[in-house]
RNA sequence: GGCGGGGUAGCUCAGUGGCAGAGCAGGGGACUCAUAAGCCCUUGGUCGGUGGUUCGAAUCCGCCCCCCGCUACCA
């Protein structure tokens, strides 16, 4: 085993009901992008995503299309995976709920938490609706002839009683309030994690994990009677019915660290450090999740970060609204990195954000084609020009030296923060007073006066372009998690070796080469070429 | 209803007692290395409304209007 740093981070995993949409798919790029930082900065990392496949509605949908529902999800999994490839996500691993090692773990959790004696049998009842599952009471049309359900009202709800487990949750009140006392950061942003203590200080409800009416699921570990619920020959007992989705879903985290098979691989991944979930799933990750880790004895993880919504024309986008935006639309239209960049530049970590194909363009235009892609192209341009193409050393007292280590330094800690949107929002400080930096030097007439034999603007004309040189290679490194196809090409353009496979791992801890004078000695650039060619017409795609 | 967040320039937002700000978009200019990009200058705002406190309020207090989140088993 290394003494490197360890680095272990998860998305939510997504219901693959249907093609993805950016929306979804956005926390896994942020991730993702977390997860080549920590690659580059030398950390063992871990990233984990995937799909959570037990839904009732997956296995109804796949029946109402006649299809296997596990050919079904097969297709619909196939539609995440290229999504995600086509938007240079590298996960360590990509998870499915359905996954024999996942199954293994979940009938874990359960026997662990009977054994602790936080599961018992009892039964939930109230009315349903057959489009919607249970409806609260206080949700519920009251109607002359009876109640009926906000969405459905035209459909007749039952009285339901559903037989089934229940997980004591409401014996961890208190061990989840000290959690989140003793462990400040352990939920942000901060208002999210005072949600959750108001609704744990309203009383916290056992909770049912497991379904007898349905069949596709996980098999539930124990019967009535708590002996195991194994047929003679080997079989799971379908009479003890399914784990409810919800509660095995969340235990994929703990599967993919290596729980329960191998448990050195889970002793070096577990705790998670941090699991990145939107709004509206927080309370089962910061609730939920850390009370079924207390009673199976685990650790609950280090920190849970909680995202907003892209919002369009103030609407959440969603699938079932229909007004999505399609990843491979964005990457045909900015590529891959274009689509990183743009996505989570514009919408903000921490918060709802509007978006736009339209902001979408003026954000890529303006920053990665006017600002950054054309301050490399310019520098390069100048540098073969000027001095053939070679590779003049940086100053070390120049302004653009000076502004880099509070850069950096403020940019690493908006990536530490999760604010990945600000971390960017620093960086282009620096881009752009590398651009003034230009007109301020004006390098064009220091090449007219060396050209005539003056001495001193030939050395300042090397200044300035090793600056500008420098400057391009240290924002290369510093956003190449964000762009990890363009950053290598950027590097190459500048003819500077790129020692990081395709992942992120593999080179020197990156932080090593962002110091200001860190990159190569001498040398000769390579070719200029726009990465980021400006958009000239604005193409919304249909739909 | 209760608790919490918010309403500031065309757009996205920063700004917790001292001359209303940034980026983008719009307009003008000088330059020319560059992806007609970059740089400089600039138009633009009853700071949701209203009443107070204060020498002074976007900021503090009262009331009102509007938007959003949480208020448990769709996931």
């Amino acid at each position: 085993m290394t003494d490197r740093r360890r680095y272990y981070l998860t998305t939510a995993i997504a219901y693959p009901n249907n093609r993805p949409g950016l929306h979804t798919l956005y926390e896994v790029i942020g991730a993702d992008v977390l997860a080549r930082r920590h690659r580059m900065a030398g950390d063992e990392t871990r990233f984990l995503t995937g799909t959570d496949e037990h839904s009732v509605n997956i296995h109804q949908r796949a029946q109402e299309l006649g299809l296997e529902t596990r050919d079904f999800i097969d297709g619909m999994v196939r539609l995440f995976r290229d999504a995600e490839d086509a938007l240079l996500i590298a996960p360590d691993r990509f998870i499915r709920t359905t996954d024999p090692d996942h199954r293994r773990a979940s009938q874990e959790m359960v026997r662990r938490a009977f054994a602790n004696g936080d599961v018992y049998q009892g039964s939930y009842e109230g009315w349903y609706c057959p489009n919607e599952g249970f409806r609260n009471l206080t949700d519920l049309i009251e109607e002359a002839d009876g109640v009926r359900c906000p969405n459905h009202p035209d459909v007749p709800l039952q009285w339901l009683t559903e037989h089934n487990w229940f997980f004591r949750l409401s014996r961890y009140a208190d061990r989840l309030l000290a959690w989140y006392a003793e462990n400040p950061g352990v939920v942000e942003p901060e208002y999210r994690k005072n949600e959750m203590i108001a609704f744990i200080r309203n009383g916290l409800e056992d909770i049912s994990i497991s379904r007898e009416t349905f069949s596709w699921g996980i098999p539930f570990p124990i019967r009535a009677d708590g002996s195991e619920a194994v047929l003679p020959d080997g079989t799971p007992d379908p009479s003890a019915g399914v784990i409810y989705v919800w509660f095995d879903a969340l235990i994929n985290y703990i599967t993919g660290a290596g729980f329960p098979d191998d448990p050195d691989a889970f002793a070096r991944w577990w705790p998670a450090d941090l699991h990145i979930v939107g709004k509206d799933i927080n309370r089962f990750h910061t609730i939920i999740w850390p009370a079924m880790l207390m009673s199976a004895g685990l650790e609950p993880p280090r920190k849970v970060w909680v995202h907003g919504w892209l919002l369009t024309g103030g609407e959440r986008m969603s699938k079932s609204r229909g007004n999505f935006l399609d990843p491979h639309d964005i990457v045909r239209t900015f590529g891959p990195d274009g689509a990183r960049y743009v996505t989570l530049r514009e919408v903000a970590f921490d918060k709802d954000t509007e978006v736009s194909w339209e902001s979408f363009v003026r954000r890529y235009n303006a920053d990665l084609a006017n600002d950054f892609g054309n301050l490399l192209n310019r520098s390069l341009s100048m540098t073969g020009r000027y001095l053939d193409g070679e590779r003049p050393a940086p100053g070390m007292g120049g302004p653009l030296a000076a502004a880099w280590p509070g850069i950096v330094g403020r940019y690493v800690a908006a990536l530490e923060g999760c604010l990945l949107h600000e971390a960017l929002g620093v960086l282009w400080e620096f881009v752009g007073a590398a651009n003034r930096y230009v007109d301020a030097e004006a390098p064009w007439t220091l090449a007219k006066s060396a050209k005539a034999g003056d001495a001193d603007a030939e050395g300042r004309l090397r200044v300035v372009l090793g600056d500008l040189l420098e400057a391009c290679r240290l924002i290369v490194f510093a956003v190449a998690p964000y762009l990890p196809a363009a950053a290598p090409r950027a590097a190459e353009q500048l003819g500077i070796a790129w020692p990081y496979g395709p992942d992120g791992n593999g080179g020197p801890p990156v932080d090593g080469l962002l110091r200001w004078g860190a990159g190569p000695a001498g040398g000769t650039i390579g070719g200029a070429a726009p990465l980021f060619p400006r958009l000239e017409t604005e193409p919304a795609p249909a739909g």
